[in-house]
DNA sequence: AAGCTCGTCAACCGCTGTCGT
DNA sequence: TACGACAGCGGTTGACGAGCT
């Protein structure tokens, strides 16, 4: 049983706020300032209780909110802003002027996140959804060859900083040992292998995708969000549970998947190699003319021209999309339009 | 024109952290 | 140290409008 309601006491008035409710709050803040919020309604004369004139304070009234859409810049910095704080929406909001935290967690939720899924980016790591794709792909096409039955251990092991190491431990460990029973029997059957892999993939975040820790940001962060415990052995830094958010982690939004894998089964049939397709888009981050990356699928692509080719062929079969957009040096994965901006100079 | 679906966003709810006693 | 009051935060809800059939 959570706390009542506070609303719920002495009748108070719940919903929206009208004009004469509005134009109260502001005289009485005005004059007063806010003070104590939980004697502010009584004082100013309003039916309401002290969170909800906060929340209408802070949110709609104060002077400094900016209203209108989000600008690119804006944009930009929050998606930034998010790779590294997660849903700190408050913190986030503390470094745009004039928006809330409100404001900025409703555009997250309607606008950004439902783009970056679009993508095939999970919103909440910000780094492709391997746990989604189907293996199935990388194994049938250039990392087995089918004329041999056998697996091309030098790509597998290209993918490594893709796919949990114990995945591609057990990976090289149960393929050969189907080979030699393919070889046996003449069977070529991976699909035992595939679900075991598919399985053991799910949960796992690629390191190299997780942010960087140079920024000033990212570390207020480690220090507000984890806690370090040292021992006479090792020095072992946990997440706290309030920033496991904040941390990279699958999470299990079914319907975010049913989305992606949808995205991920287009592009696999639509993109068959990483080649860039838009050669001639040149841009700076400060230029207003720049094509905007979320509403162009093969803009986003472009990281890919710099994965080591072994690995760009390994996952031929795997979204472009994906594997493109966050690129594999750490400055894409902070700044996604700055690396647009280094693989076209 | 009516009904339906979907997107947007203001507002609410409940939990957590902080501070004073 | 324990407890209560309060402020603030993040997730969720629901009203409303736009677009579609």
């Amino acid at each position: 049983m959570g706390r009542a309601p506070c609303c719920d006491k002495n009748g108070l008035k719940k919903g929206p706020w009208t004009p004469e409710e509005d134009q109260k709050l502001i005289d009485y803040i005005q004059l007063h300032g806010h003070g104590s919020w939980r004697t502010l309604p009584k004082n100013a004369g309003l039916q309401r209780c002290g969170k909800s004139c906060r929340l209408r304070w802070t949110n709609y009234l104060r002077p400094d909110i900016k209203r209108g859409r989000f600008s690119f810049e804006e944009e930009e910095t929050i998606i930034q802003l998010h790779s590294v704080l997660g849903n700190k929406w408050s913190a986030i909001a503390a470094r745009l002027p004039g928006r809330t935290d409100n404001e900025i967690k409703n555009y997250w939720n309607t606008h950004i996140r439902k783009r970056l899924l679009k993508m095939g980016i999970d919103p909440v790591t910000h780094s492709p959804r391997l746990d989604l794709l189907d293996l199935s792909s990388v194994f049938n096409s250039s990392l087995y060859t089918h004329q041999s039955h056998q697996l091309n251990l030098s790509r597998l092991l290209g993918l490594q900083q893709f796919v949990n190491p114990d995945v591609l431990r057990i990976a090289s460990t149960l393929l050969s040992q189907q080979q030699s029973v393919a070889h046996q029997s003449e069977i070529n059957q991976p699909d035992l292998v595939l679900q075991n892999l598919q399985v053991q993939n799910h949960q796992y975040i690629p390191q190299q995708l997780v942010q960087p820790s140079s920024s000033n940001i990212h570390q207020e962060i480690q220090n507000n969000c984890t806690t370090t415990t040292t021992t006479t052995a090792t020095t072992t830094t946990t997440p706290t549970p309030a920033c496991a958010s904040a941390l990279p982690c699958c999470d299990p939004f079914l319907n975010d998947q049913l989305v992606m894998q949808a995205n991920l089964n287009q592009f696999q049939s639509n993109h068959t190699n990483f080649a860039y397709q838009n050669t001639s888009t040149t841009t700076t981050t400060s230029d207003h003319h720049q094509p905007n990356i979320w509403q162009d699928n093969n803009n986003a692509c472009v990281g890919a021209a710099a994965l080591p080719t072994d690995i760009a062929g390994g996952l031929s079969g795997l979204s472009s999309n994906c594997l493109g957009f966050y690129g594999s040096d750490q400055s894409s994965v902070i700044d996604p339009y700055r690396r647009i901006q280094v693989l076209t100079t």
